[in-house]
RNA sequence: GGGCGAAUACCAGAGUGGCCAAAUGGGGCAGACUGUAAAUCUGCUGUCUUACGACUUCGGUGGUUCGAAUCCAUCUUCGCCCA
């Protein structure tokens, strides 16, 4: 059986330079999971591999969109399977790695199906939020779908946003599309978790900011100024830094600024992948325990193959 | 040496007799998460395992008062001003 090796875990905490030594040892391409190096022209902010590494092992899904395309978990998904069932017809395994814990999900466990939101209806309904309120949506949301009404987040107006915009579109209740099921997958997968102590992982996240803007965050953003509504790059490290181009910080501020959104994001993302009871845990540098415990799966595999 | 001002929870900073365990912001901690998710949102943050409960706090000490972070005296430290 085909094997995805799925390397994740908090932002800084040393997934890219683990995952080029698996890719090496097992002879896989690398398929990131990282919403955000996927976009081109934020190398800097997002921390991408550089040059060097994406020459050393073939990368996926770096670099691949533009800042203005539209993009979710789902479409992930798609492009996933497809990519993985054409990579697999070479390879025995496969790695993927990223900190974006949705997109992880989402290749390992499957979404659910949810038609695209037209432009149309998604304007209307971001327009209601501003103009009727987040109250006029939730009352709305109580209507046509009471069940997603009582366990919903009303205090989360992209959530009501979407449950709406979905609702409105199907002309049926949100929670009817969720099927709260996983899919079964053409492939075995090892969730290989990378973390350290806290304190280190401050640190590193400290270190890294620090490089990011030595090396030119700041002329990266400055590019990136005219696109700052997009999407793509709300995102820790360029917001902070477009408030610097603002006046609002400092450089100073907007540096700890980043430091402490980075740490933010990487206590959410350890929040997550707790909750995951198929990551088994390792340090970043114990690269030989990875292996072995890599290697005592695939072992295993092959045997209950052979019977 | 003299005059004035300030001392509040991790930090900044409101509060100037009861509605104060003490606003607000920052920081910290914890959590949610099915379609732009590095997004978005929530809770906690004096101690007591839980509290509509109890206990200890607002520089120190001693007073006034039914009641003090708030008033008085005094001490300490810091800032400013006059010598």
């Amino acid at each position: 059986m085909k094997t995805l090796i799925v390397i994740l875990g908090p932002t800084a905490v040393g997934k890219t330079d683990l995952s080029i030594k698996t890719a090496l040892r097992y002879g896989s391409p690398i398929i990131s999971c990282d919403s955000r190096q996927m976009y081109r022209g934020m190398k800097i902010g997002t921390a991408a591999p550089s040059d060097e590494l994406l020459n050393s092992v073939k990368h996926y899904f770096i670099g691949n969109l533009e800042l203005s395309d539209y993009y979710s978990a789902a479409m992930f998904e798609e492009e996933f399977m497809a990519l993985s069932s054409s990579l697999f017809k070479e390879h025995d395994t496969l790695v993927m790695c990223g900190g974006s814990m949705m997109y992880i999900d989402a290749v390992c466990n499957g979404i659910d199906e949810i038609p695209t939101i037209s432009d149309d209806i998604r304007a209307e309904a971001v327009n209601d939020l501003e103009c009727k309120g987040l109250d006029f949506l939730c009352q709305e949301l109580k209507e046509r779908d009471p069940a997603l009404y009582n366990t919903i987040d009303l205090k989360n107006h992209k959530r009501v946003v979407h449950a709406i915009e979905v609702c409105r579109q199907t002309g049926r209740p949100f929670s009817e599309l969720r099927t709260n099921s996983k899919k079964e997958r053409p492939f075995n997968i090892i969730k290989i978790g990378l973390n350290i102590p806290r304190e280190l992982l401050f640190e590193c996240i400290a270190k890294r900011t620090d490089a990011m803007i030595a090396e030119g965050l700041i002329e990266e953003s400055r590019g990136l100024l005219p696109y700052r509504n997009l999407n793509s790059l709300n995102t820790v490290g360029y917001k902070e830094i477009f408030a610097y181009f603002d006046g609002i910080f400092t450089l100073e501020e907007a540096t700890e600024k980043i430091k402490r959104n980075t740490r933010v994001y990487a206590k959410k993302q350890l929040t997550w992948f707790k909750r995951d009871k198929d990551i088994s845990w390792f340090d970043p540098s114990d690269t030989d325990a990875v292996f072995k415990h890599i290697d005592s799966l695939l072992k295993s595999d092959a045997i209950s193959t052979c019977l």
